[in-house]
DNA sequence: ACGTTCCTGTTGAACGCTCAACTATCGGGG
DNA sequence: CCCCGATAGTTGAGCGTTCAACAGGAACGT
């Protein structure tokens, strides 16, 4: 009874699988390079950083950055060991920690964001027709509606 | 001079970077549920599976899997272990490996594909209409003949 | 023949992620 | 008030990946 792919679609799940796994370790790279970190503690850093006063809570910052908890203790533990991002008692709560981007953390971020930021550029958009860059955000937006379809949009 | 991302490029580059992300943990996640072992292990076992005798020099089943030939090697001594595949020298190089489908292999491979396709089926192509499978074809191409020019297409 | 350079594949350490187990706190119902 | 399930976050072990270093063989020029 498996619904078998054609041999079209398997032309383009393989083009897809070998293009993202192409781009994400370009870009991974890239990264490590530059700023000596991998891009999952850049988006981390980016995250806190458009937060009101610099600090999330543990659960939204996981949720933003769509990991688990689990990992992000581990990556706000090693984040801190680098003294780019400190934790603090939740307020209101009590089993709660806020991850607060430190100044350091946001100097070595503001460094990290043009390099990578030309790297998304020139390996992705510079890549695609205007036309292409809108359909792959359509095509984005199908596939979360359908895996995470609570998620907030933006 | 960055040349940063508008805020239309912004939504498509993190809708893309969270879709992705989710369905490739989806799938990865499947795969180590129903079958015991990771996507990285069942690309190696499809690509051996379509290969004239099943076996493959281990630099060209790294490139068909695009991964490293440190990943491939680590990863090959792993399915050694399972049994899924072997390891012979290769005839006309002396330095060459080759690695080998075992028949436990490729019953394990028989075992697990039909529960992945539908996979790939279920989280992607039933999200997509035609055109869009279509679009997402050739924008991965597009993206491919920029990261990975040399690449076969196939 | 010889030496240099390239290529093939492996190794071990460091690192990040996953998973399951665990502690501590919150919040609602008897 | 207390209990109980849900929630927040952490921890450690096991696994896969990366990176740099390495050994051995091939290919080429002289």
């Amino acid at each position: 009874m498996t619904r078998w792919l054609s041999e079209e679609e398997q032309r383009t799940w393989r083009a897809f699988l070998h293009a993202s796994r192409a781009l994400w370790d370009t870009l991974d790279r890239e990264l490590q390079r530059d700023a000596g970190m991998p891009h999952a503690y850049y988006e981390i850093l980016v995250r806190l950083s458009e937060a009101p006063s610099r600090m999330l809570r543990m659960s939204d910052l996981a949720e933003a950055t769509s990991s688990s908890r689990s990992r992000l203790s581990h990556a706000v533990a090693r984040l801190e060991e680098y003294g780019w991002v400190r934790r603090e008692d939740c307020p209101t709560d009590r089993r709660g920690q806020l991850a607060v981007l430190t100044d350091q953390g946001f100097e070595v971020l503001a460094a990290a964001a043009p390099g990578h930021v030309e790297g998304v550029r020139t390996h992705l958009f510079d890549q695609l027709s205007p036309e292409q860059a809108a359909q792959l955000r359509k095509i984005s937006e199908a596939m979360l509606d359908h895996l995470d379809p609570g998620r907030a949009l933006y």
